[in-house]
DNA sequence: TGTACATCAGTGAACGCGCGTTCACTGATGTAC
DNA sequence: TGTACATCAGTGAACGCGCGTTCACTGATGTAC
């Protein structure tokens, strides 16, 4: 009986609309911070919350599991990555510069080295993703596969479509291992020439034909 | 009087010499393995000791902290991949082959990708050993700092010091960045492919003059 | 060769704590009348 | 405009569990006699 008062009642939207999307976009908001800044691992569901200003026991009402919110975080990082990439491209070829100059030397800058949790979440959470669940590593891989499609798109066209990704990944390969070096090492002197000659290295195999 | 009688006592050596040396050894192999494999984080005190075939109480008969066999197990793995990579060059020096070519191929193998366990701990923990406390970043990027003065002694004289530790770290960024993505695309086609452009890029680094 | 003893590597119970997840609930809200 | 009601986003206590670390202890060992 009361499948039938449902189906006939239709149903009253309650709260204003898009509201409890707000709180879940927080949430994802400030995971994706707290997993870059402090690890997967290193990051709790309870302080999560709390710095959403919410309590723990809310979180179950978005999120399936604490590897879903992974997911998602992963995935929104990506996208995120993705704008600011093809946007600076953009603008700096039409300032008559580089598009892919532009983006290797934005992300190789000391403030990313110096701001994790605002950052890739490939240079920062890698290691970690690819010990995890395939479903994770899939989201990943593919906001990496974005990534370097981008990457692709500035390469020299002479060098062809499939050789243009294969270059673009080790790109981007030198692009985030010089980060995690850069992170790693306390000499400050000596991580900014790291980070200086990832750039260097990461042009010339750019310009290069081959 | 006790301090008397101990300072007049020739102290007995107890159990075979060395015998306790053996065993945190064995707790330093297994830590290392387990770290590359589950992350520090993802490594508990009481698992660790398991498989060394002790009780977890033991642990600090052997450690002060966790963290301090953390520091151990780094330094180990860095000079254990050291001599292999010196081995390795001068092997294929000895055949007539290239040094640098030999690491970079062996580095990037599928076996190395499918093993992290037995592999490099950079590639497997760089993020969240950049999270952690100094001395610990200092253990890793002291191993990495010896692992690129090795790539920079096959590198072409004509580079000159400076420019070749440059090159060469960039070169160990583009190992470390490939191997993780390697190991975090699901596609095994995709993934394979990733090492292969990885491989060549680092050697088109290696053999620029520039 | 046999016994008493001191040593200390390793044992295992216990500690306080934070983890991910569940669940009965509360109370602010929009709708119906 | 005012009241009764159904909804459900968010609350907070509780769960079992594993964490790193401590500590009183055990028992295998080498030495002294």
């Amino acid at each position: 009986m009361s499948i039938i008062q449902s189906a006939r009642r239709e149903r009253p939207i309650r709260y204003e609309k898009g509201r409890k999307d707000q709180t879940r976009k927080r949430v994802v908001d400030v995971a994706s911070a707290q997993f870059r800044a402090k690890g997967i691992d290193g990051t709790g569901v309870a302080g999560l919350m709390a710095d959403a200003g919410l309590t723990h026991g809310g979180f179950y009402a978005h999120f399936k599991s604490k590897d879903d919110l992974v997911r998602e975080a992963l995935a929104a990082v990506s996208e995120r990555s993705l704008k600011t990439w093809k946007a600076e491209a953009e603008a700096a070829r039409e300032s008559g510069g580089d598009g892919l100059e532009a983006i290797i030397r934005r992300y190789l800058r000391t403030v990313h080295r110096d701001q994790p949790d605002r950052g890739c979440s490939v240079a920062a959470l890698a290691p970690e993703v690819a010990r995890n669940k395939p479903e994770i590593r899939a989201a990943m891989a593919e906001g990496a596969q974005d990534l370097v499609a981008v990457i692709a798109a500035e390469l020299p066209s002479s060098m062809g479509p499939d050789r243009a990704r294969d270059v673009a990944y080790a790109i981007f390969a030198l692009m985030i291992g010089t980060l995690q070096l850069a992170r790693v090492i306390p000499d400050e002197a000596l991580s900014d020439a790291v980070l200086r000659s990832g750039q260097d290295a990461a042009l010339r195999l750019a310009r290069q034909d081959g």
